[in-house]
DNA sequence: CTATGTATGTAATATCGTAACAGGTCAAGA
DNA sequence: TCTTGACCTGTTACGATATTACATACATAG
């Protein structure tokens, strides 16, 4: 079985990819969309977010705060948790509640409408293009006169790699 | 019967109706559905759903405990972490995990993909129809070679009610 | 009856999250 | 310059949520 600790390739995206680049690129349009918003992307800040980014995988908020105080923030459960929210707020990062973790978000500044699919086996998570389903969302709540303001749409099951691997171990 | 995915008014979510009689309604059809499945409705657990049933609305585990410790039943943690996993597993309750809390499904037995509906103001819960929903959400995984098993769909927004008086303290 | 699987009870603890307050930084305006 | 106010960071202390591990009881098939 793969983990997210120590097999990088099976998370946040469901195909291998250029970490680095990628995290280097979405930093700077995180960077971007923060200076856009008027939202000021302090030290801890941007930290938090590069421990996400480097990770490329969901965290807990105590794993990110165990990071910062290494590198010399505050390490109590609030500073991580303050970065973490902020983040969120202004669409840097995302939460993911089936795990009480977080995730660097990979399209910061882009409308998007994130669905995170969980494998239940390898643990990993990773962040696809929701537009259809929000609108589809946005549709059963305005039925009933509810207004969406946001929403948290996750699915646990099988990743294409596990799923693969269970076809395997069963044939 | 009436089918959740075409008839609002069984949904009546956000709408005053007959507590009393939809409780004892739905018990009588989650019973029924876990003698189908062969699953065991013992005491605790009847008596979890029924709580769930009778507060009609989302409660946190330790609300649950309390309950189920006041009627005889143990009184820690995993009592009601059991009991209440058990009827999620089911389809008798769902889990709202932004509110870490757990609702009684108002439609036991009925496939259905249940969309939560959260108002930010009142705190009040819709179990919403979500069949259109689910296809999209299936077919966004799908997309990525991902197998959605369990989903979570929640949205957090103004209610009907809410969003009345906010325009009226507005104007 | 007895072995087996399942359900329940309990203790202890792990994990996650927040309230409240203190001090620091920085920019706008008297 | 000095103050004021808004915001950010740090820390203490605590509350809320959830799980592990183990012991006991109970059902049911053989």
């Amino acid at each position: 079985m793969s983990n997210p600790e120590t097999d990088p390739d099976a998370t946040l995206a469901f195909a291998r990819h250029d970490h680095a680049h990628c995290a280097c690129d979405t930093l700077a349009r995180a960077e971007a969309e923060a200076l856009r918003r008027g939202a000021r992307l302090t030290p801890v800040r941007k930290r938090a977010l590069e421990i996400l980014l480097e990770a490329h995988r969901a965290m807990g908020a105590y794993e990110v705060l165990d990071r910062l105080a290494a590198d010399g923030f505050g390490n109590q459960p609030p500073v991580a948790y303050r970065a973490l929210e902020f983040l969120v707020d202004n669409g840097l990062a995302h939460r993911v509640r089936r795990l009480n973790a977080f995730a660097a978000c990979m399209h910061p500044g882009e409308d998007h409408a994130p669905v995170f699919l969980i494998c239940r086996v390898c643990d990993a998570v990773a962040e696809a293009p929701g537009a259809a389903v929000r609108v589809a969302l946005d549709q059963a709540a305005a039925d009933l006169g509810f207004a969406v303001e946001r929403a948290n749409i996750e699915a646990l099951g099988l990743c294409p790699a596990c799923a693969g691997a269970d076809q395997n171990a069963t044939a």
